[in-house]
DNA sequence: CTGAAAGCGCTAACAA
DNA sequence: TTGTTAGCGCTTTCAG
């Protein structure tokens, strides 16, 4: 209504205190928090802005106030559902808690450095980084600038990060312990060829809890890529070895899936009746008919929420102590390991 | 080395300028494309600059050039691989261009308002909406700013926006053709209660090309959403009305999966024996063994390809006139309908 | 509570 | 080619 007027140029501070009949430093106060304004010239500024249009940039807001409230979020693989999904949760609540997320999405091996200068450049307050990029670099260069980070299922790295992680020895324990309740004697490990932190420790704490267990590892089989087509190539690498196991614990799901497909369309193998079948995260596709496969779930919400809550904590306190949250998983038991499953109901 | 001596504080061109002993224009043009500095000054100016650690502030930049570079990048669902993938693309070839994605996850129903403020306050200098996010407002937005505007996979909307989308009629046409050629006399279709704008145009487009190839549509089932879950809903719609057609052609692939595993488990239905299916997209998922889906692609680094250089055409050349990109699709045969399809070999 | 003035870090005429 | 200077739009002391 009121803007199509503007000739052309966005409207400043200055615009506003004019119209308004009060100095530029009103209409600052009048939009910053907790600032002190008599409600009459509040009013006013208001009524001008608003009749302007006007919006604080926050460029210069920024720059004056020495502070961006922008996060560099840096992702890999965000084609990656389960990791999209934690990015969008992220996202979010980065929002609700008036900062801004900068996405910095990088390939598998991608730039590094080209990268911490993006965030750099932009004066980040912070960073989250999850995904296959390995945060050496950018954790020196965020401590070097005091910039607080936040890494996410990654190793613990010198005292400037912290640290949020999925309980991930918990899971391969359950996995073991799982199987075994079924009755498994003889277990499979399915997993990439150069595991991921995370994975790393979910493949050790299962063979330790199957030792305990008197539970044996018959042999493990790989991938060359924690997806589909690797846990395909798994499935290839069991037959091949005679299908000697009664139960597999696969790295993730992604894997379990193409395994499981594998299997059953090129052996006639049946699960469970032929192979039990255990993976990691629970994603949705997971929980679909054809699969209803038991997994040990992962929420990306609660992750994001818990990075976003050891950031911020940080950024408001930098004196804060180093920090490494670890967040709980949760069996979800399906048909793969002969559960009965809730079935959809209309 | 160089830069754990800095005290606390991020050099500015000042300190570099001084350490170099040039003015500081010197040290704005060394960085700056295309400035002329005498060979000289700029190796000084860089050498300072290196061993200061400093880093051109884009936000003093972008303030003095009147120019940020950030992209505002709405986007709805982030959690579908599928916008994840194309928010992926989009934001590398941004970044590849030298421009910036900001990031805005806008939740179903989300407030725009709340949205656009954002951008705005950021003075972003383009937006590209994906997603279920009714553009309207935005556009309006947008067109009142004079910032340029690329709306995917949506309705043309005024004469602001330039418009990227798949070939939607392509596609209903191809499904219809498709299904007719395998013999199909009768079909139905699968879509959500509340298509989106695409979805209705894949849908008008078949219905029309049923009419000229005599192939009778029998029925539309729906579920809520389209997703895997709606699928199945469609299913049992499908169901209830006595499994009345040949063919079924789905909105979108995750509605096929949740019809297919549906059908197969609950009523032993056979695909492609008792029922050919058809579907749109191609995800990842559509290409398992265990689903084996023909479906019609669109290819998310086209459609991310196309708007990013449709919206930086506009940035660049503001005058140009309104464009309308269509992007191919492209038909994928496989084993729903009846197709060999080529099987992964190791 | 309010306004004047200095400054955030950088760029871009302009004159030298 | 260089340095000087005047902003970009906003915040924030500091007097009043």
């Amino acid at each position: 209504m009121s803007k199509q007027d503007r000739s052309h140029r966005v409207p400043t501070a200055d615009d506003v205190a004019a119209l308004a009949g009060v100095s530029r430093s009103a209409v600052s106060r009048t939009f910053t928090e907790g600032a002190s304004v008599a409600p009459a010239t509040r009013d006013k500024v208001i009524d001008a802005a608003r009749s302007l249009g006007y919006r604080v940039n926050f460029l210069a807001r920024s720059l004056s106030r020495q502070r961006t409230n922008l996060i560099g979020l840096v992702v890999s693989e965000l084609d990656n559902p389960f990791r999209a999904a934690m990015m969008d949760q992220i996202a979010r609540r980065l929002i609700e808690e008036h900062y801004r997320p900068f996405v910095l999405p990088t390939g598998a091996g991608g730039d590094t450095r080209h990268l911490i200068d993006m965030m750099m450049h932009y004066n980040v307050c912070g960073a989250i980084v999850t995904g296959d990029a390995s945060p050496a670099e950018i954790a020196e260069e965020c401590a070097a600038y005091h910039v607080p980070l936040t890494l996410i299922n990654k190793p613990e790295i010198g005292p400037h990060a912290d640290n949020v992680s999925m309980d991930a020895k918990k899971a391969g324990r359950l996995a073991a312990e799982t199987l075994r309740e079924i009755g498994c004697r003889t277990v499979a490990i399915a997993s990439q060829r150069r595991p991921s932190h995370t994975i790393e420790q979910r493949l050790v704490s299962f063979a330790g809890r199957c030792a305990e267990l008197g539970l044996e590892i018959v042999g493990t089989f790989q991938g060359a890529v924690q997806d589909y087509d690797g846990g395909r190539e798994a499935a290839i690498a069991y037959l091949e070895a005679g299908r000697i196991a009664e139960g597999m614990f696969c790295a993730n799901d992604y894997m379990a899936l193409g395994l499981l497909d594998h299997l059953r369309r090129f052996a006639k193998l049946r699960v469970p009746e032929d192979l039990k079948v255990i993976a990691c995260d629970d994603i949705a596709e997971s929980a679909w008919l054809s699969y209803d496969l038991t997994t040990i779930r992962q929420d990306p919400a609660d992750l994001a929420a818990a990075a976003v809550r050891s950031l911020l904590a940080r950024i408001e306190t930098p004196a804060s102590t180093r920090s490494a949250a670890i967040i709980d998983v949760q069996l979800m038991l399906r048909g793969s390991t002969g559960h009965p499953s809730q079935i959809f109901g209309k």
